[in-house]
DNA sequence: CGTCTCATGTGAAGATTTGCACATGAGGTT
DNA sequence: AACCTCATGTGCAAATCTTCACATGAGACG
């Protein structure tokens, strides 16, 4: 059975009692309608029609095919409009991904988007491996740092996220807050253990003594954590720093400190209306996240 | 969705996740497993699969498309497979027709034959039209008769039904029997109603006087009633009158009397193994039919 | 870091499928 | 009884589809 469109002619022909019917209904010459059943018959090695001059008459074989043919009928329609639809409305599942820090930036969009289109399932990935768009892991991914440049992937520049370096509330008690860049050798830092890319990061290690940074961890989440506690100061996204009540701004933010944010997203699935739906949304969401 | 082919091979790429594997199972080249693909997103207007250098990656529109294309392939494959079996076994329906006449001879045939193969159902046909082989209304008739000569049927000649005249036991005591030909003319018949080209009914009119065939009836199971009743003496197969314990017979079975019998088959359903099968069957129980 | 393998993608040639024209036959109708 | 309609069936030309050949790019492996 390795030609499901002989099935579906012979499908037709069985509903329809009639090569011409079928013809018409599949749009092709009834000489085509023809062949294919002759070559289904003859591949099965049964006969499927009784054939008289009145039209095609279908056998058990026939009517036995006829039953299977028409719920595969069915759930191909069922399908189609299925599919058809999908394109067009947000439904099904919303994949997004980014590093672990926007988290909570991008928990109340993530809500609020989900809030509006009620059968929309949110999937939200972040992890310490990065999450493939074109392996169709995620829909759309916000990326930080140089522009992505890869080739099957639409890439548009997001927000510039606002970073300040904070001090808690403990820290200032006991150690004072420094009043410009020439107190901080007397100061103790909060940093990344390894040198990345960041602009924040390659600042801090430019300004600050090495052995000022006392609070070293893996990942921007330990980071912020860090500060929170009071173990030194250090940077945050402002929006992030203004969820803790506890904590000061030490200075003011500087353009140079925030790295540029990407909004990334598949090529295939780019222009369709839930991805499309969902930058627009989270665009807007993100005019207050500037510096 | 009017073009299963192109389903099977999305299903078959989103099944084993590469172009290259699908084409080797479907045993087509690559290219065309691509077109089929895009042609199938094309009319649904749905990306159904991540491109990537690594195969294609089903999104959501291409597993559910997955799913349904799963079930429809292990369908075929059953049906595929009771269809291949349907030509060489002796299962599901057999239809025979015939005039009612030979219903008692024919009924522990086909009993006996049902019994030898038990999935199979007997529909027995018997009815004042012609039921069409070529309609696919009957796989076997048994017809009476000069030969049929339809193009499209297969037709071998069968038994000559042996034919006598009967007259019952409240006929015999109460008119006696004839001795001979002579004697006719002092005795009452039973006989058709109408001239028919049966040959033991063209003798009747020929050597019996019209006036002497004083019942007369419209089909053949009411003469038999007839005769059997005594309302005269008239033709019965020598098969049928043995069934009954009241019945005489008059003179000898001739030749002449006997109509040749046919078996028909549509030549579309004459090879398949169930009908050669029947016929073996029928033809050997029939032996004991002729005159 | 270059090479090798294996994947997708595309233009042109070739092969299969399709469509067309016409023949044939069965019923129904006037 | 002749005709009209509607069905299947077949040879041949045309169109579509498939294959071929080659290009390109991403990982894997020394």
């Amino acid at each position: 059975m390795d030609n499901w469109d002989e099935v579906r002619t012979a499908f037709q022909v069985a509903r329809l009692g009639t090569v011409s019917g079928a013809a018409e209904v599949l749009g092709v010459h009834h000489a085509t309608v023809i062949r294919h059943i002759d070559a289904l018959e003859g591949k099965l090695g049964v006969k499927l029609f009784q054939r008289h001059a009145r039209g095609y008459t279908a056998t058990e074989a026939g009517n036995d095919l006829l039953l299977v043919a028409q719920t595969t009928d069915d759930q191909f329609a069922q399908l189609a409009g299925r599919l058809k639809g999908r394109g067009a409305s947000v439904t099904g599942e919303l994949v997004v991904t980014s590093l672990a820090t926007f988290s909570p930036m991008l928990a109340p969009v993530l809500a609020g988007f989900r809030e509006e289109h009620p059968e929309l399932t949110v999937r939200y990935l972040t992890g310490d491996r990065l999450f493939r768009l074109e392996y169709g892991e995620a829909h759309v991914a916000i990326r930080a740092g140089a522009a992505p440049d890869q080739p099957d992937n639409v890439v548009q520049p997001f927000v510039r996220q606002g970073l300040a370096l904070y001090a808690a509330d403990f820290y200032k008690e006991r150690h004072g807050l420094p009043k410009d860049e020439s107190e901080y050798k007397d100061h103790y830092f909060v940093g990344h253990d390894q040198e990345t890319r960041a602009p924040f990061n390659m600042w801090l290690r430019e300004h600050v003594p090495m052995e000022n940074i006392v609070y070293r961890t893996a990942d921007n989440r330990s980071n912020e954590d860090g500060v929170v506690a009071g173990a030194g100061i250090g940077f945050l996204p402002v929006k992030v720093a203004e969820r803790y009540g506890n904590l000061t701004m030490v200075g003011s933010p500087r353009p140079e400190w925030s790295a540029p944010l990407w909004l990334v997203t598949h090529v295939d699935l780019h222009r369709t209306a839930k991805v499309q739906s969902f930058l627009a949304y989270l665009k807007e969401a993100a005019k207050s996240w500037e510096v």
